[in-house]
DNA sequence: GTGAAAGCGCTAACAC
DNA sequence: GTGTTAGCGCTTTCAC
């Protein structure tokens, strides 16, 4: 409990506690001597600035918000997405001198709403991340702009208004299918998710931007529907398997569905990667777990996370481009070069 | 961004800022209609106290800090024990109107202690809770302490010094071992883990005394060595399935084993848990993917969080047995009762 | 029971 | 360049 307060760092120093004051934010018109005076004083003293001495005199609380979909706790999987988003925020924050406020929130409690406005209106941060799929939900955003708090979207999907961060699925999914066409891959597949996901379509775009961009044609043939479940990448793995002209590499469009093409393969005995690569899109926990490995497509929630804070206190807009952040691709065991013809 | 101060309700109700604040933290001397129509003013108003004015005047932060082990963010099983703590401790501090700190510390990196002084230094937390393993750490715990912070230790393992939440091994490794007695089990084996683990030994010697609270005697046949990974429980259960007479329930001390188990068994054709129980320790996130989905113990990360929270916003010690939680048994697919023979 | 006044540690506005 | 003086919104004496 340091007691050390600006008065003693100005008497030691010489000087007003305004040109502590100057020195510590630095602000201009110190004169390097007394600067310098003041630094060792508050070195030698070891002065910090008490943060509510600060908070209320700029009517600032130096505080960001994550608000997130409360991942019920012991199931694994959403709490990477929630812990790397923390982390990300929370190098923002911290660069900056802010602090990070997390707020898991139900939005099957009918008091979640009620909760966000109580939070902002104790905490009164001066910005708010709202993250995936909370970031779609019309009530909670519009609680949260009812605050008057700054607002910053991850991910908001289809009505992207306001301010927001996310990547582009579509990108990512044609920098997967040049992955693939890179190694050699000419006939490549793709299993699409189910119909109403609103980024499978961006997907499946984005896979035939990749095919254009690698110079292959389009086959209506190896365009397959799934449902985003292991069955259903199980099923488009059997009916690809079958033509006439299989594909030698498949790009699912999620990783679940990528999963159940290498259990097919596997039935059909046919390696991965050897005579056929796979890829998927998430990077689930589960992408690591299965054998082979699965190389797929990774958001990069830290970065993702990490540029909303630092629109949020640096109260930058950038501009669209600089607010969407480039998946990355995460190779793993499943995919190979195309094994040359005898 | 609520304007109103305590003046305006103070002149709305009719009365001095001071009555106001009396009402607010519930202090003595009020006559009730006053207190009523102060809080009537205070509806009206929508009035929120200031947290940084209070903080001020009162010299405390309201803020609780967590420390805990930089999960390095892509690996899931750290991030479940990380947010169940999280979440723990957030309802302890919300419920007092305490806002929560995260603090990741990377104890491989070498500014991590000076971080942390730095993170308490700034922020002046009103306490610490430690989670393991940095709970176990003397430098990390010796920087929380200079700084004079309260702090909190979450299973601090052997150098229990100090204020402490844990569980207790023993105590939950008597309790499954009970369990599978209570399903009419009468030869359970017992896995062994890494001899280094501190935690072992409690587990075996719960272990033990469940046989004896059952009325069962201990078989030695049936305690074998493990080092907590998978293939050490493939060989433990082909060791002890190999057994003239082989148990009919084992209990590993720890889930990565039990999983072995489980594989070893379906080798073997043994099938569990109609042949075979097996029970884990830990539920680590794998518990509950493979199949059968195993019965294991787990540690309630939530209610010891909120323990810790509470120890140090209401300031209470508690008995040593006020801060031992129990483990709770999740009873899954790999346990059944005993089948009868013919 | 209630209120007036002082002060928590800092920044902002304005002198000098 | 530097210092003086008021606050920021609350709690805390201490008087009434």
């Amino acid at each position: 409990m340091s007691k050390i307060t600006i008065t003693d760092v100005a008497r030691r120093a010489n000087v007003s506690i305004k040109t502590v004051s100057r020195v510590v934010n630095g602000e201009p018109n110190v004169r390097d001597g007394t600067r310098e005076r003041v630094q060792q004083a508050i070195l030698d003293l070891d002065y910090r600035p008490n943060p509510s001495a600060r908070s209320l005199a700029t009517q600032r609380s130096y505080l960001v918000a994550l608000i997130y979909d409360d991942p019920d706790a012991y199931e694994a999987p959403s709490c990477g997405y929630v812990v790397n988003l923390q982390q990300g925020l929370l190098s923002a924050c911290n660069a900056r001198g802010f602090d990070l406020l997390i707020h898991p929130a139900n939005y099957r409690d009918s008091k979640a709403l009620e909760n966000i406005a109580k939070m902002i209106a104790h905490a009164r941060p001066e910005g708010v991340v709202l993250a995936a799929p909370l970031s779609n939900m019309p009530d909670v955003v519009a609680t949260i702009e009812d605050s008057g708090t700054r607002l910053i979207r991850l991910s908001p999907g289809a009505c992207a208004t306001g301010q927001f961060v996310e990547t582009d699925d579509a990108e990512a999914a044609q920098a997967m299918t040049s992955y693939l066409a890179s190694l050699g891959h000419r006939r490549i597949a793709f299993v699409r998710g189910h119909a109403k996901h609103s980024a499978v379509q961006l997907r499946l775009s984005g896979y035939k931007a990749g095919l254009r961009a690698s110079g292959l044609n389009l086959d209506p043939a190896l365009i397959v529907d799934g449902d985003n479940s292991i069955a259903s990448g199980e099923d488009a793995a059997a009916q690809l398997l079958a033509l006439e002209q299989p594909p030698t590499a498949v790009f699912a469009a999620n990783d679940d569905m990528a999963a159940g093409i290498l259990r097919t393969a596997s039935r059909f005995g046919v390696n991965v990667p050897d005579q056929l690569s796979v890829a998927g899109f998430d990077d689930i926990s589960l992408a690591q777990q299965i054998y082979p490995a699965l190389t797929t497509v990774r958001q990069p929630l830290r970065a993702i996370a990490y540029r909303a804070g630092e629109m949020i206190i640096d109260d930058v807009q950038g501009t669209h481009e600089d607010n969407v952040i480039p998946a990355e691709i995460v190779v793993r065991e499943s995919t190979a070069p195309l094994a040359r013809k005898h």
